[in-house]
DNA sequence: GTTAGCACTCTCGGCATGAGAGTGCTAATG
DNA sequence: CATTAGCACTCTCATGCCGAGAGTGCTAAC
């Protein structure tokens, strides 16, 4: 049963709990908050939410210490968020306008100004295309029958890959072979320029149709994902010991990450979404929460972008963050801001 | 004075050092390798090794262990490398063949597999180009008058730039522009593709053309760094506290490695370079070596591959690792085995 | 329902202790 | 003179003990 007055303590135990990373006593809430109870009433208090699993103590004669619960109920219904301040939006807006060329490296700037916003792991992952096609192929001289093949793919984004011819060629002959390639195979979907290779009478050209079929494939699979802020996270009190830290950056490395994250399909853009603890699937995970929100692109493809710590984390000053940069993100990529 | 026996005492050390990660008694000597003199003038030959500072005890009771100068002549005179066997050669090209379509995956890749052969980090710097020049520009339809920018520079890499147009133009247009532009453009500089950009009489040239010119200049300045493997070095018992480990992950995230590696000027193709310890500029690195090495792209540029990891490093056994996949990589860009 | 008081529990830092490891030195030896 | 056996000495490290401190749960009174 959860009166006003014990919800309302449960809020500041966790609060307190995020501020300081210490078990919370009775007295310390009396004497921070001041509080017109005794610590006497506060410890009934705590007894009853601890027997409902909101909070636990980690031995008899600690304070207590908000459980995944608890933190779910903080979230849900106590929290308040922290806005994204003006001169902090200018802050942060003023990153990405130094923004570098690569469309890529804006994913990976964007995971970078995101952790250091709040202190923990960013990771920002685009996954894999669900139907790429080809938007274009280009070839370029590199050195005798050296060839780079460039695929431009709907979404944006380049695959290259360098190609032997059976014998050299100018720039010019190459670029009216990319031409004439192009007029057989832009703007189709692998399995189609796959279909196309095989009716191709040169037999350099099949070889690049199908070479470029690959690419469509290999760029429909590769996902890019991108981690920032390993350090900050692991500067957090949760790993001071050494197995912890270890457990932390041998997870973090492992790119099962993809997986724990939730899919953009259910998250629309501008929501974020909040996964505390065990609530997370995987077992290493049970003390990392999650704050997911999730982006767009101009081709309507989606990303997720997500920021991980330990379950005490400030999901009140962390949750706008992320909204803000994953706004941030869409609007970049559609090109409004340049 | 260095007498053959001491010598050899030295590298016993050494080597049993670099296997145990232990400081190495008299004892543990004698019976660890059979040898035919007692302990007591180990012990002697120990002191004079310290005395010239080649070893040193951490405490007044415990064993010995190498210094900076006792690694050097280890590396100089009496390590064995041990060559990269046939099956590890396969294991390891194996690796490469699944190799990703991104040009720029393959350098990420290569430090992923350089980290695993040694279990230590491995970096891998693509420096800038000292006059990039670009090679050929391409247009293709975004949405309405958003287009991308895609700029192929003259070592292969691709950059690219999301533009909005004055109006709306299809792709035929698109790319009937960009031969337009191909022909004033082309095989420039970014200084003389500025040149031109003024001339140009089509305002929506004129900004391409410069935003190429950007491009260039953003390519030159931009090297590429690739670090993995910060795990396996983690787990080496000498990153066995939370200090030592936090400040590995501060350091090694942070980019100023670039500053470390000896630039691959003064390094040529297939040699090795070490530096051990205090041998390092940074004061960070005092108990880091790093092997480097250094690779050469089909553009005649270079690159450095390293690995870095603690003083106590399996020389003999990471050196030889560290050529043969540079050697690859160099292989790779070159499009021969492809 | 609230609260003062108190016994109880658990952690943590400090300290002493003893075993173990390894050395340096001395004196004896070939 | 190089080598070596023997031994005293030093330093670390794991262990156990102790007392202070923190915080609770319970009881009884309000």
């Amino acid at each position: 049963m959860l009166t006003r007055r014990r919800t309302e303590i449960l809020g500041l135990v966790v609060h307190q709990y995020i501020d300081t990373a210490a078990p919370v006593s009775s007295r310390a809430l009396v004497t921070r908050h001041g509080l017109s109870i005794s610590t006497a009433t506060i410890r009934n208090e705590l007894a009853k939410l601890e027997e409902d699993g909101y909070i636990a103590q980690p031995h008899t004669s600690a304070g207590r210490v908000p459980l995944d619960r608890g933190y779910r109920l903080f979230v849900e219904e106590l929290m308040a968020e922290e806005p994204v301040g003006v001169d902090e939006q200018r802050t942060i807006e003023h990153q990405f306008h130094q923004a570098p060329a690569r469309l890529e490296d804006w994913l990976s700037l964007a995971a970078h100004v995101l952790s250091a916003a709040v202190s923990n792991v960013a990771v920002i992952t685009r996954p894999s295309s669900r139907a790429a096609q080809l938007r274009h192929v280009q070839l370029v001289h590199l050195h005798d029958e050296t060839v780079l093949l460039v695929a431009v793919m709907d979404d944006g984004r380049v695959q290259q890959r360098i190609v032997q011819l059976s014998r050299s060629e100018d720039q010019d002959g190459l670029t009216a072979r990319a031409s004439r390639l192009n007029a057989r195979i832009a703007d189709a979907e692998a399995a189609a320029v796959r279909a196309v290779a095989d009716e191709l009478a040169d037999e350099d050209d099949q070889r690049l149709a199908r070479m470029a079929a690959d690419l469509i494939d290999e760029h429909r699979i590769a996902g890019e994902t991108y981690l920032e802020g390993l350090r900050s996270a692991l500067e957090q009190p949760e790993f001071a010991s050494v197995e912890r830290m270890l457990d932390a950056v041998r997870h973090l490395q492992a790119y099962e990450l993809l997986r724990a994250l939730p899919a953009p399909d259910d998250l629309r853009p501008g929501a974020t979404r909040v996964m505390i603890g065990s609530e997370n699937n995987d077992d290493w995970m049970h003390e990392w929460s999650v704050v997911t929100s999730s982006f767009g692109d101009y081709n309507g493809s989606l990303g997720t972008i997500a920021v991980l710590g330990p379950t005490r984390m400030r999901y009140g000053y962390t949750i706008p963050r992320v909204r803000y940069v994953a706004s941030l993100v869409t609007a970049l990529l559609h090109g409004v801001n340049r």
